[in-house]
DNA sequence: CGCACTCTGAAAATTTCTTTTCATGACAGT
DNA sequence: ACTGTCATGAAAAGAAATTTTCAGAGTGCG
């Protein structure tokens, strides 16, 4: 049969010199972003391609095939074949690991997690957020919950050493109350909290609004409670084949965040960084003496 | 508006919870070969799901969507994205992101960190550390450095949930003789040191070495001089287009490890978490009424 | 110019898909 | 045991899609 085992680009290319000036219209336009194109209704892409239903009937006939729903079929599996093995999907990222081993079925999740991720993400949204962290002028505060605490930290060590002015809040909320009473108009309180959401962060984000604190979160596809009250949020995609959730693309975000702010404000980080360099040798110093 | 931004699998997932059992069969089997296994008509998929066509209709609508064929034409979109978007044509990962936005760039080092790591990964050593991790005879001690403090935080933190006899050494090495004098043959000590090693951990390794300690090191492809010491030791790929080195990858290797333990002693850990959360409840009982 | 031929799409006919209606059965609360 | 509510699928009704028919337009040729 003719379209056994070609594909169907393969089949129209091969009759493309015997098809009418209407068939080679809507030929064009299926390759024209080839399969997903031909995804739709009959009536869907013979309108696309502007020619009449009774064209694309006629052609996919001449192709070989029964008829539309036949042709479809065909780009369906082809569809299938193309998503389900695409370049991105090593069957065996680690070698020498069958593809069912963790780490392999772990870096399959992971990857679409980033891809979700970047694709819903706004970079508009991104670049504010960068832009609000590099203003020396608001002072920033980091705070995450019992798992995303380390996020949290991580974000504040960096943070801390690029600019003046951060601060972490422990992730027991009794300390909370005197970090808000420091809190001025424009900082920046930043916030993490994934699924099991806190009841104390809606509370916390409450309090620093009060203080005019503009609020950044970090929470999953679901959306943190706390993200109603603030002016950035990021949804992560946190899914992994575990019973846990995966902070690897929060981490990947942050890290980004760290490389915009500093490549933003390299000038007086650049001081900061040889001053702070030269206290850490100072500390090896006196303690190789001592 | 339900169906405005997220993906139709976000949408499924979040409205999980209210679906009822011919409809989370449905939804099943719609994220089982995701999302090609939408691709047919809606007689075709209540059949491989083993449901009637109104269960369809019916869910459909629940999720937001206008009816078969506007749930459908949402699915055709995310085929789309997902073909004309491949991360082999990783030129522009995230939408509206030109090709030189940090995040695309980002996203390009992170993935080829994450494939060079794991294709020079052993999965024994991997396999190797996990039943270490796993054996509830030898006692558990995290230790990071400044950047990587926060690593060790994350790691002890889920393993801590998991299992006891786990305990997390500050990034202040001046209590860390202490935690050497109480450390037994077997016992099992995970050391991050990244790029600009600390002196102080080839100490550490050394004093716990002498007490009979086994040793596991996270480290970057130069490799900490403690990994001299190690049992174990993890080589990951840590650049970036940043003045900072990346912990993502070295993230998703924790994770991974955190499930493969998790795993592998379910039953043990089963109660523990059950135990724990009902902590957790009688903590925030304990708030509330106060 | 006229004839024969092919290509093309409008419209009708047919088939298939989608939605609605409704009877049945399961189940929780009284 | 009774009653109301909900989930479910069979079947009918309704809406599209697909295919067929057919007439007009274009083209090549004598």
């Amino acid at each position: 049969m003719t379209a056994a085992s070609k594909t169907v680009s393969d089949v129209i290319h091969s009759h493309f010199g015997t098809l009418t000036r209407a068939e080679k219209q809507l030929a064009e336009s299926l390759l024209d972003n080839y399969p997903v194109s031909g995804l739709g209704s009959i009536t869907t892409i013979a309108e696309n391609a502007g020619v009449s239903t009774p064209t694309v009937v006629r052609m996919v006939q001449k192709l070989g095939f029964k008829g539309y729903p036949d042709f479809q079929a065909h780009l369906h599996q082809e569809v299938e074949a193309t998503i389900s093995n695409p370049i991105a999907k090593h069957d065996r990222w680690a070698s020498n690991a069958p593809g069912t081993h963790i780490l392999n079925r772990f870096a399959d999740a992971i990857m679409g997690n980033l891809r979700q991720t970047l694709s819903a993400l706004d970079t508009a949204t991104f670049d504010s957020v960068a832009s609000l962290l590099s203003d020396r002028k608001r002072s920033l505060y980091f705070v995450g919950g019992r798992i995303t605490g380390a996020l949290a930290e991580y974000f504040f060590t960096h943070m801390q050493v690029i600019r003046p002015n951060t601060a972490l809040l422990s992730s027991n909320s009794s300390s909370w109350p005197q970090y808000v009473l420091n809190m001025n108009p424009g900082d920046l309180l930043v916030i993490f909290d994934i699924r099991r959401y806190e009841q104390e962060m809606v509370s916390l984000a409450t309090a620093a609004r009060k203080r005019g604190a503009e609020i950044v979160v970090f929470t999953d596809q679901w959306g943190s409670p706390a993200a109603k009250l603030a002016r950035h949020t990021f949804r992560i995609q946190i899914e992994a084949p575990s019973a846990w959730d995966s902070s690897v693309v929060t981490l990947f975000i942050v890290e980004a965040l760290i490389e915009a702010v500093q490549s933003s404000t390299w000038d007086e980080t650049k001081e900061r960084m040889k001053t702070l360099e030269g206290l850490f040798e100072q500390t090896r110093l006196f303690r190789k003496l001592s």
